[in-house]
DNA sequence: ATTTTTTTTGACACCTTGTCAAAATTTATC
DNA sequence: GATAAATTTTGACAAGGTGTCAAAAAAAAT
């Protein structure tokens, strides 16, 4: 019997992970509009109102969603600290991971923003809620080790800021907004920009430079610690992001 | 009869102006969600039929609203840039105007976002597409002037960057990021961040001492610069901000 | 006054969410 | 294995939203 109601219980858990899979692929095709209970229920094969037993709305069922995108934010972070090099290479290492999340997800990204806006995060419940902080923290924490290492190790001395968290902060917001503006579709190449998505490799190591963490760009050759994460560490990624010669079509 | 024409074509303008007031004031009181034109209709005292002969859809009229807030922006620009000083003050102004805009209107800075979405974009009329993109460039072409001036003073040398757009577009994003955080609700305190709203300043700095844009934070006077702009150039703001004592309540 | 043109209206068709009593199914009990 | 109890699933329902359009009302022209 102990087996029987775990065998409901596992049909039950399985059935959440399917309407999560679907919910992904309605919300990447059509965006939170396109997220009908009516559609997702035809595609899970049960009932509106089943759905409702899992998530409490649909703010929770999207929020739902983009907690499970974000771990491989988590994952890219995670891989992007073991690089073994400089502490200012691993700030690098983590800015491409980032940049290569968002490249290869955009819409995972902007739908990240959506949950983040306070009309959808009034209506979720507090346990979502409560997940989705404790992501940012781990995120958040992720970012944290490569400055605390550089303050550790002599290479950053901290002038302005007065904590390393402020500097994590500064770090986020700005590979953030970089990331931010070249998923809205201002086209700045009709502004004068003509290769929008190069510009937040200059710019991190221009701010970077800017706080002095050693070496500084003009004495490290940071063109081949983008070399080496784009052939190692991140190579599946960035073949994913520049497939080789498809032979398909 | 020209003067009749004219009196009813007067009407339906000003009929305009008070749907978006109104629309203004649901949108933010109540978000996006809560503008209903229902209760817009109620609220101008005419029936929704009415407010679509103005607007294409309720997406249209946000973007409307959206637009006339954003104007307020720019007049915090063009004022910013009026300053008699250094160029790289000039910039702080920039920034100071576009912290200035968000502390005092964080839910229209929030709304704006929304718009940006392609959810929403996808349904907005041409005409009013182009509005909003003549606004953002209006906007990028302000922050333009006082790095070209400091190019062509000398007080800035561009190594990675290839052009003085590339430069805008990295200073707009890292104020945008730094904003943006800021108007989402993560709690950087918990995070160790002392005095999140004072990081912007500082990571300003920091990015354009790397940029390498004389004078050098170390080598001026910035306080003074933000004392004279508080006390001066945005002093209604800085009041708006920080009410002195006041008498009510 | 009467006709033509323009503007306004609100009923209509359609869509969506979230609920809940009833039906179906599963589990427990004898 | 039959029956009772507990749990899960269902879909009709109420509520509330958008955008349309033929008809009514108002304004302008004749």
């Amino acid at each position: 019997m102990n087996d029987s109601l775990s065998r409901k219980q596992r049909e039950i858990r399985q059935r959440e992970g399917e309407i999560l899979n679907h919910a992904e692929k309605l919300l990447h095709d059509h965006g939170f509009h396109g997220v009908t209970m009516e559609r997702l229920a035809e595609l899970t094969a049960c009932s509106r109102g089943t759905i409702y037993q899992h998530f409490t709305n649909k703010e929770d069922l999207c929020a739902a969603v983009c907690l499970d995108n974000s771990s491989q934010l988590v994952e890219l972070f995670q891989r992007a600290v073991t690089f073994d090099g400089e502490s200012r290479e691993q700030i690098v290492a983590i800015a491409i991971a980032h940049w290569l999340f968002v490249s290869l997800n955009p819409t995972r990204f902007r739908n990240f923003q959506s949950i983040m806006s306070s009309a959808f995060r009034e209506k979720l419940p507090a346990e979502r809620e409560t997940q989705l902080f404790q992501r940012e923290e781990t995120l958040f924490k992720l970012v944290t080790r490569p400055v605390q290492k550089a303050v550790d190790d002599g290479k950053l001395v901290l002038h302005q800021f007065h904590s390393v968290a402020e500097v994590v902060m500064s770090l986020w917001a700005h590979s953030f907004g970089h990331l931010y503006l070249l998923t809205t579709h201002i086209p700045f190449q009709d502004l004068g920009v003509e290769a929008p998505k190069g510009v937040l490799f200059k710019s991190s190591h221009t701010f970077l430079d800017g706080l002095g963490w050693q070496p500084l760009a003009a004495d490290f050759d940071y063109r081949s610690t983008f070399e080496r994460l784009q052939q190692e560490l991140f190579a599946p990624e960035f073949t994913a992001l520049h497939p080789p010669q498809t032979a398909q079509r």
